[in-house]
DNA sequence: GCGCTTGAAGCAATGCGTTTGCTTTAAGGT
DNA sequence: ACCTTAAAGCAAACGCATTGCTTCAAGCGC
């Protein structure tokens, strides 16, 4: 999302990103992952590829911007009830969604194609936004409630670095021991 | 460290990848990360692209395997006296160098080239091992220490998590916060 | 110690992804 | 309706990636 973003919206350019776009989700299902390249892509989008060359830099920066809107949360969380049952829903089905292989792919692609950071630091941003609505209706609750910083810290935080760092044996129930490690204890 | 392993010791081979990898390293500080190329590091090292090529598959590879090399710790953790100073020295310095504007390059190159996860593990590998003899250290003074996948997920995770996603206000202060958060409670 | 086997490096040609200057188009403002 | 300007199209040149074939040298059996 470095440049896309300050593009007349709308008008051709807008037209031009949208194309490209589906073809990169297209083509990613269609030959996989590894084979895509900018000239392929360009041509399903209907674009020459010195387009794409000019707008994103190069594949990386495509891809990464692509990763960043499919790993945007569709849903606000579930309401368990309670905080606890809110956090422990929320970090499983965060879990699984980071521990699949797309997940896994779209993280790297955000990763790698994101020179500033830019990227990486709206993905963040997400988990932020859904950690955060958790966090508030707790306190509309009367729960008391760590602060979003702690749950991406205890949370978030393992999660991603096994993902990247230690892809085996990572199962929904490393979610819910790190939540009740932050909520059954008084610690903090 | 993926193909480079299985290499016959104190051959030709061996020649070649150690003239490779210094080439890699001087090329790096003289043209820059970006400017590197494999004809160039090739060129350098006195030997035909294609011999890089076929041993590591692609740049990406190659620079994955130097950048481990380069994120190894080079001597074990001060001992301070007690646990909480080791934790802290150790997490301080770990911090350090995974902000340098290096150590985030390396991370980057250590992730980026790494198909099949051996690289990550490994630079988790070196972490563990670091925190292990700190661990190990404690308990022979009697100290009760926590284990070190609670390290990891409570240290190392956070760090890794705001380098790669956060890059803003990292400081060595957040290192120790992080310590404080995990000895300073009874926790687990 | 000598030749054989085998894996790795050298060589060279080919294809294609990338880059870039110039031209053309179209969106938005006057 | 015209003018301005940013972005897309076009095409050529460059250089990196890929691959079949050849050559070399380390390790091993005789």
């Amino acid at each position: 999302m470095s440049r896309k973003t300050m593009v007349r919206p709308g008008g051709r350019s807008a037209r031009v990103q949208a194309s490209v776009h589906a073809a990169v989700r297209e083509l990613e299902s269609e030959v996989g992952r590894e084979a895509l390249t900018v000239p392929l892509v360009a041509a399903r989008a209907g674009v020459t590829p010195s387009t794409i060359y000019r707008r994103w830099g190069d594949l990386k920066e495509l891809l990464s911007d692509v990763a960043v809107e499919r790993l945007r949360p569709e849903t606000p969380p579930e309401d368990k009830g309670n905080l606890r049952s809110d956090l422990d829903a929320w970090a499983e089905q965060f879990l699984e969604e980071m521990t699949s292989p797309s997940g896994r792919a779209y993280i790297r692609d955000a990763l790698l194609g994101d020179p500033d950071g830019n990227n990486a630091g709206q993905c963040s941003a997400y988990a932020a936004e859904q950690i955060d609505v958790v966090l508030a209706r707790a306190a509309g609750r009367g729960e008391d409630a760590p602060d979003v910083e702690t749950v991406l810290d205890r949370v978030v935080a393992p999660v991603m670095y096994r993902v990247l760092f230690r892809p085996d044996g990572l199962d929904t129930a490393y979610a819910r021991e790190l939540v009740a490690g932050l909520v059954g204890s008084a610690d903090r």
